[in-house]
DNA sequence: TTTTTATATTAGGCATACCTATTTTAACGA
DNA sequence: TCGTTAAAATAGGTATGCCTAATATAAAAA
């Protein structure tokens, strides 16, 4: 059975893009605020488990096994995630601490039975898609905000789930998953956009726009 | 901050009788699955934080501070047994051990707002109080099954949780809490006793009626 | 090619929460 | 009162998942 750590760093993993490409050491010890020996470690371990692949000053990366244990994760973070904002009545901004740690003690009863109730939802409240119970995941062509050309249209796909402020500050600009978000015109070298949501327009700095995925219109 | 283990003894101590009477280590071992020596070590760990007071081959006792926090792990406890039977449409067999995990990862605000969402249960699946948000419980006087003397008739209040086939025998007999059961004979010796729940008479085993309580009516 | 620098690994420790084996305590019966 | 016994404490050890400090590697710059 796997360790609440050991969903941790595959999840860590997994989002970070290590179930494609070998993933560095600090990165993920970024991600997870732990240092890089800690990272070292577990990445060892979870070889010997046959969840990664890890070679010394190479990376880690996921398994198959490994990466269906990830998404089985992430399924039920993202479910919780759901509940929490559809049914509990939470906001966007408040679910994500409390997902992280429901996850790790949902049953597959629990994950089947919720997601039944939820009425098989296809994303979780900031627009990522939801796995499939039966680990498959389909994510949606996407570019960045930052990404469009003035005059060009975009929906609103996902948004970061994490980062408890910027959520707020979407909240306030409307700026939420389905919503159409237009450039109105980007200033050069990495500079804020102006972008008008509804009938509003609004400065957006350059950081937060390459952060929203949108889908071209 | 409560670790998980912390919280499982207080809410063992608590269930064995410990708020009330020094609780010997032994039974507090037997109830956890671990050994005496990991109940003396945590015993004393517990009275350095200030939630019991231990003194050595005396037992040890809730402090006032640990029958909060245990009442706390309680009250999400039988919370998420609710929510697993009512909305999520688990039987009353199955939803212990989810709940025994879930209950260590519950912020207040959630547990505030599944109480709302639940509008406000007064007991859990198996017809134990509900603690309140401010850590008071109310327990009603009540005997247990096999204390009744043939003729008398009692409503069911609460039945034993943790015991799956039990509880699953019991489904079978119709012996739910808010059920009526009349006492029609008890055999001498701890015999026996013969019920009658609704039109149908049962042979009722005196161990398991000495876990059904009742309140006499 | 050699040196520098960033990154990662190894070495050695710590806290938690368990364990078994051994010793101590307390309570009870002879 | 003394010896026996059951319960609980201490002693010493393990695995997990962290840490810091020191060392090794690999990649980039000189």
């Amino acid at each position: 059975m796997a360790t609440q750590s050991t969903e941790e760093y595959l999840e860590a993993i997994y989002k970070l893009g290590g179930e494609r490409e070998p993933l560095a050491i600090s990165v993920l010890a970024e991600r997870l605020s732990v240092s890089s020996p800690s990272v070292s470690e577990m990445a060892r371990k979870l070889a010997e488990q046959g969840l990664a692949s890890y070679e010394p000053y190479k990376g880690v990366t996921l398994t198959a096994e490994g990466q269906a244990r990830a998404l089985a994760v992430i399924r039920r973070h993202r479910l919780w995630e759901r509940f929490l904002t559809d049914t509990l009545g939470f906001s966007w901004d408040q679910v994500h601490d409390e997902a992280c740690r429901l996850e790790h003690v949902t049953s597959p009863l629990v994950e089947e039975r919720l997601a039944e109730f939820l009425e098989t939802p296809q994303t979780c409240p900031h627009g990522h898609p939801m796995p499939t119970a039966q680990g498959k995941v389909t994510v949606e062509a996407a570019r960045p905000l930052s990404a469009l050309e003035p005059g060009q249209r975009g929906v609103v796909l996902w948004v970061p789930e994490e980062k408890v402020e910027m959520l707020q500050y979407l909240t306030a600009l409307g700026l939420k998953p389905q919503a159409t978000v237009q450039v109105e015109a980007v200033a050069p070298f990495q500079g804020p956009l102006t972008v008008r949501i509804g009938e509003a327009w609004h400065p957006l700095g350059w950081e937060v726009a390459s952060q929203i995925m949108v889908r071209l219109l």
